[in-house]
RNA sequence: GCUCCGGUGGUGUAGCCCGGCCAAUCAUUCCGGCCUUUCGAGCCGGCGACCCGGGUUCAAAUCCCGGCCGGAGCACCA
């Protein structure tokens, strides 16, 4: 790009950078042109998506959508060893990628393309900028320390090259011999200096099985593949900052121009405290989790389960920005941002936890009805209001003897006798109960199903009736919490709690 | 220890590159009010911040130096 394009573009950025602090989207990015930006997220499927992972596929994506770009799915797959792969793991970041809006547009699996990388480290043993290293990590950190070039480094184009094939031709035992690229021993960044590009692993890998035995690193995978696929800009964790300093040699070599990076700090989310999915897999082969949906657990798989809308996760990360400040930052964020969206479509209903009967004297059973949505004055359910009804013990608990309190939608009612839980009815208008605190929920004797609703606290109680309608959607049991209704097997229901 | 990065209300975030329009944006939390019926929802309103110390300048959140605090990397992990 010559310098009055990129001038340009700098002037562009800028403007739209000042517009776009008034709209709710992700700030422009650098050097960004219309249609030829190439964006990736690059995991490692080694465990289920989580919110960490919908961070880079939203944020990756969505860029990629501002400029009519494109969006590559990349699996860094290259150690079937400490990082090990799961299986069914690959399909689900496709399917998370799909279910936030983000299909991507070419999808590549490192472990599948090994060879390709195989020709290009030859081309650089053969060029005398990689060379074979049989120090050992100890001998080798000697060095790297001390800023000096351990004996392999001068080994020559040819012998190196001898030496791979007998890598390849499994004559080395793991551990005996890695390839490094040559950066500078001297680098005052010991993280810099010659780094490892390649190394044995005799273990069957569980997606491409037995087929090779040296595999690369993720810095040698990843800066030939963001060359091959055209990436013109990288945006990751900044776990990964001196990846752009190690690969950058490489790109140094091959005359390739490197991608715009920009990195963001670590996010811790209160409500999960230090969550490692092989934490989280012992937890859950220990029956302490249900799965790797378990309501408790930040994986998108449980997220979506509590009935979490892909487009509120969207403007929760977009809320958060790309900074390198690390941040620490509560779910009320996100529930704040799902709410936008559900409050309007869920349909209200009463759900009694821990309930308790209440026998009134002297009302008249009669059936009311009760707005499915306060903002929709056309939809009703209709509830049989009779002589013994539950109300929640947490209610019931807050009221003394000859104190009024209405029983929403139905009538006002007088406690007379707490022991032995006996009110008399007092009047149908709202009149004498104004509103707040005394309007409570509560459901007929003989018209309800059990629910249980599953969360980080486990809630049993009756639900009305008027639910089954709703199975499968996001409902806000009134005084309550949003809840996504899962199932119902003729006997219990089943809600997920999402939030209050 | 060596290298790099960052510090704006309780929490996130915009502004910092290119100093003045910033007595600082937006969201969330919290607090208060409203709602012929959710005080655990909704609506309206309010409180609340430029890490510290020097320097440059007519002018500093913005530039420079020092300090303090936080983080990342220094793997044959990603």
């Amino acid at each position: 790009m010559d310098d009055e394009t990129k001038a340009k573009l700098l002037d562009k950025y800028k403007e739209e950078r000042k517009e776009e602090v008034k709209t709710k989207a992700l700030l422009p990015l650098k050097n960004a042109e219309k249609g030829k930006v190439v964006m990736r997220f690059a995991p490692n499927p080694n465990g289920p998506p989580t919110l960490g992972s919908a961070r880079g596929i939203i944020v990756n994506g969505e860029y990629a959508k501002m400029y009519d770009g494109k969006f590559i799915l990349r699996f860094d797959d290259t150690d079937p060893r400490t990082k090990r792969p799961m299986l069914e793991a690959y399909d689900w970041y496709v399917e998370d990628c799909k279910w936030l809006g983000y299909e991507p547009d070419e999808i590549i699996y490192a472990s599948k393309r090994i060879p390709i990388y195989y020709e290009y480290v030859e081309k650089l043993l053969k060029m005398e900028k990689a060379y074979p290293c049989f120090c050992s990590k100890e001998e080798f950190k000697k060095f790297r320390d001390k800023g000096v070039e351990c004996p392999h480094r001068d080994t020559d184009g040819e012998k190196a090259l001898e030496i791979w094939q007998e890598m390849l031709d499994g004559k080395y035992k793991e551990g005996e011999v890695v390839i490094r690229i040559k950066t500078d021993m001297k680098h005052k960044d010991p993280a810099i200096r010659d780094w490892v590009a390649f190394r044995i692993i005799y273990e069957s890998h569980p997606l491409v099985k037995d087929s090779f035995h040296v595999y690369p690193t993720l810095d040698f995978e990843s800066a030939i593949e963001d060359h091959l696929n055209g990436v013109t800009h990288i945006i990751r964790g900044k776990d990964l900052i001196d990846s752009e300093r190690r690969q950058r040699f490489i790109y140094k070599y091959f005359g390739w121009e490197y991608p715009i990076t920009k990195h963001w700090g670590r996010v811790k989310i209160h409500e999960f405290g230090k969550l490692s999915t092989s934490g989280i897999r012992k937890d859950i082969e220990a029956g302490k989790y249900s799965g790797w949906d378990d309501p408790r657990l930040p994986t998108l798989k449980a997220l979506r389960r509590r009935g979490f809308e892909a487009e509120a996760i969207k403007n929760f990360f977009i809320s958060l920005g790309v900074s390198e400040n690390d941040v620490a930052v509560s779910m009320k964020n996100l529930y704040a941002e799902n709410r936008k969206i559900v409050d309007a479509k869920a349909n209200r209903y009463f759900f009694v936890w821990n309930p308790v009967e209440v026998r009134i004297e002297g009302v008249e059973a009669k059936e009311v009805k009760i707005p499915l949505n306060p903002n929709d004055a056309n939809r009703f359910r209709v509830l049989k209001g009779s002589d013994t009804v539950y109300i929640t013990k947490d209610d019931f608990e807050m009221f003394k003897e000859g104190e009024i309190f209405r029983l929403k939608d139905f009538c006002n009612i007088r406690l007379i006798d707490k022991a032995n839980r006996k009110t008399e009815f007092v009047s149908y208008e709202l009149g004498e109960v104004k509103k707040g605190k005394n309007i409570i929920h509560w459901l007929p004797k003989n018209d309800t199903i059990p629910c249980v609703v599953l969360g980080f606290e486990k809630y049993e109680g009756l639900a009305e009736k008027n639910v089954l309608d709703d199975v499968g959607n996001v409902v806000q049991f009134e005084r309550f919490a949003f809840c996504r209704l899962e199932k119902f097997d003729g006997e219990e229901l089943v809600a997920i709690y999402a939030h209050p």
